[in-house]
DNA sequence: TCAACTCCTTTCACTTTTCAAGTTAAATGG
DNA sequence: CCATTTAACTTGAAAAGTGAAAGGAGTTGA
């Protein structure tokens, strides 16, 4: 399904998606139009989900990056996700086998955002935190 | 620092990085040429770090999605690290104060990759273990 | 008021993309 | 064995986008 090309193509969007076909063609030893043409199909294909930026968050002001893994006490899930959908702070709101029902991954502008967040989490689920001080 | 325009970029960008210059500037009513020179500022305070792609994982097989938080027993930490220098299925690795030491995002093409890891990484530290099954 | 500065637009030469047509090579079937 | 089909690539040309230079409008401060 995905040759050795293709593979070299993916890991070359991956270091810089906004490289040109003609580029990318040379890299993998193909025309423009005959990268482009497999980058067609890899996204026809759903292989490429979408092309996107990395952004800097501190620079953004989001400087707190926590995991928090969530224990919700009650058996029914609604409240906790309708809480989840509304908290723009989150990034990934993982649902886990393991320690824990999810497992939130999140960015906080700041520590008073941060204990205000974890305050309105306490009235729908317990959790535990864990906060990122490197990568 | 950042105006409200930069701000549509950013969002612009992070839905679609491969978008033109000319269409960037539509979005948020600029030139082309203004967007771009936007563009090129935000990269230079290093705001927008990169361009990348988002790939489909479960298309290129690897279908286990793991965190894995670490308890190192030893004070030194480098025998660790080392190992997880040379993990290719470990996406992340982060350092962190909590519960654990680190902890590991991974992307596993089978259960068998996973338990080989769970075994090699049971050589430098103990480790809890959280499958994602929805996200 | 004037100079300096920032941010934007216009213009134009140059590069890239896109689309159609042609080539090649491997696989299929009489 | 040869004709046919198909997939993947290349070539070539028109259309579209990019980047650099020049210039205009608005703001700031002497």
């Amino acid at each position: 399904m995905l040759d050795h090309t293709d593979q070299r193509i993916l890991e070359e969007l991956s270091r810089n998606s906004r490289i040109t076909m003609k580029e990318l063609g040379e890299k993998v030893h193909l025309t423009g139009q005959a990268a482009a043409s497999r980058v067609t199909k890899l996204e026809d294909q759903g292989v490429i989900e979408g092309y996107t930026i990395k952004v800097n968050q501190e620079k953004l002001g989001n400087s707190i990056h926590a995991f928090i893994t969530v224990i919700t006490q009650s058996m029914n899930h609604q409240p906790y996700l309708t809480f989840v959908k509304a908290q723009k702070e989150i990034i990934h709101n993982y649902k886990i086998s393991g320690d824990g029902c999810y497992l939130l991954e999140c960015k906080f502008p700041s520590n008073g955002r941060l204990v205000q967040f974890l305050t309105d989490l306490n009235k729908h689920a317990n959790y535990k935190l864990s906060i990122v001080i490197n990568k």
